[in-house]
RNA sequence: GUGCCCGUAGCUCAAUGGCAGAGCGCCUGACUGUGGAUCAGGAGGUUGCGGGUUCGAAACCCGUCGGGCACCCCA
């Protein structure tokens, strides 16, 4: 039992957490490259009315890490990208070129409970394009999403990409007859929609003051999976996406409202087909933030994507990578004490070569050695022993082959890159012995 | 921040007031120049932590820390 403990709501990332951090970091960058975006990031570190301006009550009041710097000016450690991206293009809203096109993925915290999918530190990904105020600009995210879904093995049976427009949802609420001042409460109460029983829900609106005769409309119009068409601006957006080629990936969603108060326009999430976890990743149109932060308006669209939630669903879905951590390419053993320098000698003449070689660093029996680079999904081992030092040779051993060969030393890095590119398949698991 | 459930070997869990265990993993050997199987053996625990009740606590009670679930919220 360790002594001090992890701060709560953090995680250890071992190596082997550390490779599927990273794998997922390449998915995200090679998907945000195939479309042209370019990487940024913000500062860690924000004053704290960076916030206060826009992402919501809650957010800065109870959910953001929190304190004052020595000169007692409050700081906030990033519970989001999105105000820091708006500020860093407020300041050179000029001059930037557009489209502007930026993907960033980093560290993020927010003082929340923990429970499963949420935790206190996380990794994010986020993604906008800015400069652009049209659906097509919004279908383009949602294709962004839906290409990193497909990237992972996450298809259209596993994964949906829900889609709502706020400017839809209040002409509808218009239609119904709320007042303006009700928006808010009825976004929240459209947003539980699908959480609470049915009972439960009308138990809610009646504590929100919303009439029978409005709640009854409402309740209409949230089960008229046809009600995007009275949307211009979706019916845009799903043209494009199909010639995106991922609607697939999307259905119109009139419950979906997500919680930001910067949203104005098209907002989507994206979710598991099972239902079981929290939203995978939310995003949308925001085309007063830039403004609100004191620069010139620049309108714009993007999302989140949190590590955790996609880990979980990775997980479940099957489609979680089983990478090893170990980068080696070569595993030279130490045979004996004896010939412990030529081993050594052996290992760096093969670096400077170029190849990742691990060396073993005890002279235990040869067969612990291979079980350790077998272990460590290692494919090649270099052995130097006796016989071979006398001849001036080196046995190369593949071990996902299980086969041998002795050659030159003079041969041995030719040898080593063509057994590498080789592609060799892994022997048959019922191999008699 | 509120309520409920859980915390036992590295992992998954058993033992319900009476000697802390199993499977997997790990280590060693069978195998002194060759890795995935098999067999044999071994190490590993103040039962999260602190206090209380009891002849006796992993178990019951209080507190605390951590995790999970529901609120809340989801950037």
């Amino acid at each position: 039992m360790t002594e001090i403990q992890p701060v709560k709501g953090t995680r250890d990332f071992y190596p082997e957490d550390m490779t599927f951090r990273r794998w997922l970091y390449e998915r995200m960058r090679e998907v945000s490259e195939a479309f042209g975006y370019q990487e940024y990031d913000g500062p860690f570190l924000e004053r704290l009315e960076l916030y206060a301006a826009k992402s919501g009550e809650e957010l800065v009041k109870e959910q953001s890490f929190v304190f004052p710097d020595r000169s007692g000016e409050m700081i906030a450690l990033r519970p989001e990208l999105t105000p820091s991206l708006a500020r860093m293009i407020a300041a050179r809203s000029k001059s930037l070129l557009r489209p502007i096109r930026w993907w960033s993925f980093g560290p993020f915290w927010r003082y929340e409970r923990p429970q499963r999918g949420r935790t206190r530190e996380f990794f994010q990904w986020n993604i906008d394009l800015l400069g652009v105020d049209s659906p097509q600009a919004d279908a383009e995210l949602a294709a962004v999403a839906a290409a990193f879904f497909k990237a992972v093995g996450l298809g259209p049976e596993s994964i949906r990409i829900l889609v709502n427009n706020r400017r839809l949802a209040d002409l509808q609420l218009k239609e119904i007859g709320f007042q303006p001042e009700q928006r808010e409460s009825v976004f929240r109460l459209i947003d539980r929609r699908e959480k609470m029983t049915d009972q439960a829900w009308q138990e809610y609106a009646a504590e929100l003051g919303v009439a029978d005769s409005h709640l009854d409309a409402l309740q209409r119009a949230l089960e008229d999976r046809t009600a995007w068409e009275k949307s211009p601006e979706l019916q845009s957006f799903f043209e494009t996406a199909d010639a995106l080629g991922v609607s697939e990936y999307l259905a119109y969603e009139p419950t979906v409202i997500r919680g930001l108060d910067y949203y104005t326009g098209t907002v989507f999430e994206a979710r598991d087909a099972a239902g079981e976890f929290r939203a995978i990743l939310g995003g949308g149109r925001y085309d007063n933030l830039v403004a609100d932060v004191g620069g010139d308006p620049v309108p714009g669209v993007g999302f989140a994507m949190g590590d955790v939630v996609i880990g979980l669903v990775l997980q479940k879905y099957g489609s979680r990578p089983n990478l090893r951590s170990n980068p080696a390419q070569v595993l030279v053993p130490t045979f004996d004490e004896d010939t412990l320098p030529q081993a050594l000698k052996l290992a760096g003449d093969l670096r400077r070569a170029g190849l990742r070689v691990e060396w073993y660093p005890l002279p235990v029996r040869l067969s612990k050695q291979l079980k350790y680079a077998d272990r460590q999904g290692i494919p090649l081992a270099v052995i130097l022993g006796p016989d071979e030092l006398e001849q001036d040779l080196v046995t190369l051993k593949d071990l996902r082959s299980r086969s041998q060969r002795t050659v030159p030393r003079a041969a041995l890095v030719e040898s080593i890159r063509s057994t590498l590119a080789a592609e060799v398949p892994s022997a048959p698991l019922s191999d008699p012995e």
